[in-house]
RNA sequence: GCCCGGGUGGCGGAAUUGGUAGACGCAAAGGACUUAAAAUCCUUCGGAGAGCAAUCUCUGUACCGGUUCGAUUCCGGUCCCGGGCACCA
């Protein structure tokens, strides 16, 4: 035969015949194991795929294949994330329509994936941007709409089983709800009741406030706001008060809190999760004011004694209510002030406080002290209560506030470990007493007690008296949808005047109109809002209606694409139940740790939704998740960007090396999750290593001279081929990518030198087949040629993953390491079975032990089975 | 500031549960083949030292200390790098 190793002429050839063949094609639900494989589906840009991406691709893929040769049942698709601002933002420089940016996008990934051999089952890819798809992210919005979370059952369930309730005993039977009687409720006019509903809706609008870029003439979303100034325009960001949409992602903080135990992931993405949701435990606490009963939140109810002042958020309600008439201007001159401040102003970094007294007093219920109320805007309205409890001895933040305006500080925890320092005095620091273990002092009939009995025992004592209870917070914000864009799904609401009417399911979806370019409009709305045909609507009963002109951020895409792909084609549903409890959750679900937070928390949050209203038995989506680590540029630790031109394609190193080589490479580079360089040298090192395995399959008769230290067996052979067999597997399966690639160069080394001695044994003939099948994942299009040249029938990926067998892979021989007081002087060669006893005696006899002893008696001797002795004197 | 990762040869990186540090690959050096180059193959390759030599000794996983018969691995402290959060009471 005698061929040389040529990708450029293999590669093409096969991808074309795997393409008419439809090798890839997922094959229906049947009573196999299924592996749902999954990729963060991506969002196509012009600068299409660099080797950076393919360091997920890649390992997915030969997990698929690998899945597929242990009969798996395996579905691995592809999509396009194609809704979104990069599109958007290209077809308005471009002065084109964004479908079309996309269609172009999309199709050279799609060549990309083809070119580096990535199993894709294409007849199931989905474009989210596709009416045939936004019609269902339309229809899931609407069944967030239509319901709301019933906190006794924690559950979402219908909106109408709370207005039947409603009708029937108010909200008297909801807990946290505000006061509302049967008959209240019945006495509301419709727009009324809708408003009244909308407090309780998973999807719902209200005011807030947004970020306006002045240059761009548009609303940013906040991931596009770096260090308060626009991404692309460099201006600082303003705010503006708009409608905005969002969903009550709130209501399942603590579900998706709680469900994070169940789920393989990294342990840092779930931590930021943990820490994105937030949760603090702490107590609600009253104070009396002459405006009413003052809330405040705190997570120290230890410390109720060293409140000194309170401070409420310039939002808050109570500020007018209690603001005494000399004080007036001044707070109103603060809140005025603090609204005129972005967010980014507010919470700049050392920073000094501000803030300003109302002139008011509020009443601590723990020792009826009567303390001065201020106003300043370190405390958010958005969480907690808006107001707390300032305790400047134990707290930073009050600490500073404290000593800018001149305000008592009281110490009432003193610390009690060892050489604790005393309380400061002069206050010129806080105490060490926060957060850890102390003992209460000044704290009436708490003195003495342990800070950690006392908040139970505080809470407890609040919670009897009626002055406060336990409470919970989560920092954990509803999810704002709305964009004031053109390009993303369409929100299928109508404004009537009546109020807002969903878009019934049956005249879904709302199509996007095909317009041919557009341009940001000055007010803050969306372009479509300039489109006459979209916006008029006319109803049933003859009068017109308004359709919102907000569209969808493309989280919402993203938060339930890997349900359609259990059933991509469905145009009566979403998806098919059965077919959705069938593949999913996912198996394996592979992408960047840029989205450990939002895409990931949002996609956990919708699949809980949809749970609850009996579209699928699961509570979680991704039941094993991997983040894969960057690609640097070969020179340093950069990032490879396009703006500093050092972006490495697939196409330039296929056309190089062809793909198999950039497969190897791409595992082989360094562990899956850690971030490195990408180097040219490494790369020809994987190539050569290809190379060597087709000379040793393909052309095995040039016979070089045997070398007599390395003699091997049959029997050693078989040993290594079995347990290369046994590591390769393990290693794939968890995710150990470049260990894989190294046991099979070793393998191959060990091939090479068998070869020198027996060329067509039976156990050279079992090596070469288990090198070869092992190969197929990794290097498909090379196994597949090499498997057809031998003879074999078509095609290599329909074979079975070779099996090991643990008797051939035990070792026959160990290596005894020998130690003398922890130190290795000397290594014997022993036999795999041996006894303690002889260990012990072979190491006190061994050359190497004696001459370390020096004559001393050894005072004790240390076993480890099968590993070594270490002799102590 | 707080919370997570990580730090191993010239480089990318290996190393079940605490038990042979540096697998595998790159680069480099020397050699073989060749008119020559490429390709390929062979040998060496953490540092220092001793020996004609096989080999041996010391040292070494960011730094300092601890636990242990034994530490890259566990504990305490320090430094550096990367990521996340950032007035959340």
């Amino acid at each position: 035969m005698n061929r040389r190793y040529d990708p450029a002429e293999i590669e093409p050839r096969w991808a074309v015949r795997w393409e008419a063949d439809e090798l890839y094609r997922t094959a229906p639900a049947d009573a196999r194991p299924k592996a749902y494989i999954l990729d963060f589906f991506p969002y196509p840009s012009g600068d299409g795929l660099s080797v950076g991406h393919c360091r997920n691709y890649v390992p997915t893929d030969v997990l698929s294949r690998y899945y597929r040769m242990h009969n798996y049942n395996v579905l691995h698709p592809m999509g396009w994330d194609a809704f979104g601002l990069p599109a958007e933002n290209a077809a308005i420089k471009l002065k084109t329509n964004p479908a079309k940016l996309i269609a172009q996008y999309s199709a050279n990934y799609k060549r990309q994936f083809r070119l580096i051999g990535i199993s894709f089952d294409w007849s199931r890819e989905i474009d989210s941007s596709q009416p045939e798809y936004y019609r269902w992210t339309q229809w899931i919005f609407l069944q967030l709409y239509e319901a709301w979370y019933d906190p006794r059952i924690r559950s979402a369930i219908p909106i109408a089983e709370l207005e039947k309730e409603l009708a029937e005993s108010g909200t008297s039977g909801i807990p946290g709800a505000e006061p509302l009687t049967a008959t209240q409720w019945k006495g509301m006019t419709s727009a009324e009741k809708k408003d009244f509903l909308s407090k309780f809706r998973l999807a719902y609008r209200v005011a807030s406030s947004v970020n306006w870029d002045p240059v761009e003439k548009t609303v940013l979303a906040n991931e596009e706001v770096i260090d308060g100034r626009g991404w692309r325009s460099g201006t600082l960001v303003e705010k503006k008060v708009l409608l905005q949409w969002f969903f009550r992602i709130t209501a399942y903080a603590d579900r998706l809190l709680a469900d994070l135990e169940g789920i393989d992931w990294p342990e840092h993405i779930k931590l930021m999760q943990r820490n994105w949701i937030g949760r603090s435990e702490g107590a609600e606490v009253q104070f009396a004011t002459e405006a009413g009963s003052l809330k405040i939140f705190t997570t120290r109810p230890d410390t109720l004694w060293g409140a000194t002042f309170m401070v409420l958020s310039p939002e808050h309600p109570f500020v007018s209510r209690l603001t005494t008439t000399d004080r007036k201007s001044e707070v109103d001159a603060y809140i005025a002030a603090t609204k005129g401040q972005s967010e980014i102003d507010r919470t700049a970094e050392g920073r000094e406080k501000t803030g300003v007294f109302t002139g008011a007093y509020a009443i601590n219920p723990v020792n009826d002290e009567r303390i001065p109320v201020w106003v300043a805007d370190y405390v958010l309205m958005g969480y907690g209560t808006g107001a707390i409890m300032a305790v400047p001895a134990h707290d930073q933040r009050d600490f500073e506030f404290a000593r800018r305006f001149d305000l008592p500080i009281r110490v009432v925890i003193q610390p009690t470990w060892k050489d604790a320092p005393a309380p400061p005095l002069d206050a010129n620091q806080m105490t060490g007493a926060w957060p850890g273990e102390g003992v209460m002092v000044e704290s009436g009939p708490f003195d003495g007690t342990s800070t950690t009995v006392a908040v139970a025992q505080i809470t407890a004592w609040l919670e009897a008296t009626g002055r406060g209870k336990l409470a919970v917070n989560y920092k954990l914000r509803d999810w704002g949808i709305s964009r004031q864009r053109y390009w993303g799904t369409p929100i299928p609401i109508l404004h009537t005047p009546e109020g807002e009417v969903p878009v019934p399911e049956d005249q879904l979806p709302v199509r996007l109109p095909p317009v041919e370019h557009y341009e940001p409009t000055d007010s803050g709305e969306s372009p479509l809002a300039n489109i006459p045909e979209f916006v008029r609507v006319v109803m049933p009963d003859g009068t017109e209606g308004r359709r919102e002109t907000d569209t969808m951020g493309t989280f919402a895409c993203s938060s339930w694409y890997f349900l359609r792909f259990a059933d991509p084609g469905n145009s009566e549903e979403a998806f098919d139940r059965s077919q959705a409890a069938y593949w999913l959750p996912v198996d394996m679900y592979v992408g960047g740790a840029e989205h450990a937070v939002m895409h990931l928390l949002y996609a956990r949050f919708w699949t809980k939704v949809l749970h609850d209203l009996g579209y699928v038995p699961f509570v979680e989506p991704f039941q094993r998740l991997r983040n894969q680590g960057m690609i640097l540029a070969p020179d340093g630790k950069e990032k490879m960007s396009k703006s500093k031109g050092n972006v490495i394609t697939p196409d330039e190193v296929v056309m190089d090396w062809g793909a198999d080589s950039l497969r190897a490479y791409e595992m082989f580079i360094s562990d899956f999750e850690q971030a490195t360089p990408w180097n040219t040298h490494g790369l020809a090192g994987t190539h050569r290593w290809l190379k060597r395995v087709w000379e040793l399959l393909l052309n095995p008769a040039d016979r070089l001279p045997v070398n007599e230290t390395t003699r091997q067996s049959d029997r050693d052979l078989r040993r290594w081929t079995h347990k290369t067999v046994k590591k390769v597997s393990h290693d794939i399966e968890g995710f150990r990518f470049n260990t894989v690639i190294s046991s099979l160069m070793e393998f191959t080394n060990a091939l090479y030198e068998a070869q020198r001695q027996a060329v067509s044994t039976p156990a050279f003939q079992e090596a070469s087949d288990a090198l070869l099948l092992m190969l197929a994942p990794i290097a498909p299009f090379m196994a597949e040629e090499i498997w057809s040249l031998l003879g074999r029938p078509y095609s290599v990926h329909r074979q079975s993953w070779p099996q090991h067998d643990e008797n051939l892979a035990a070792d026959e021989f160990i290596t005894l390491v020998l130690q003398v007081n922890g130190k290795v002087r000397g290594r014997l060669t022993m036999p795999a079975g041996l006894k303690e006893e002889q260990a012990r005696a072979v190491a006190l006899e061994s050359e190497a032990v004696r001459r370390h002893l020096g004559g001393k008696p050894p005072r004790k001797l240390i076993y480890v089975p099968g590993k070594l002795v270490n002799v102590v004197v």
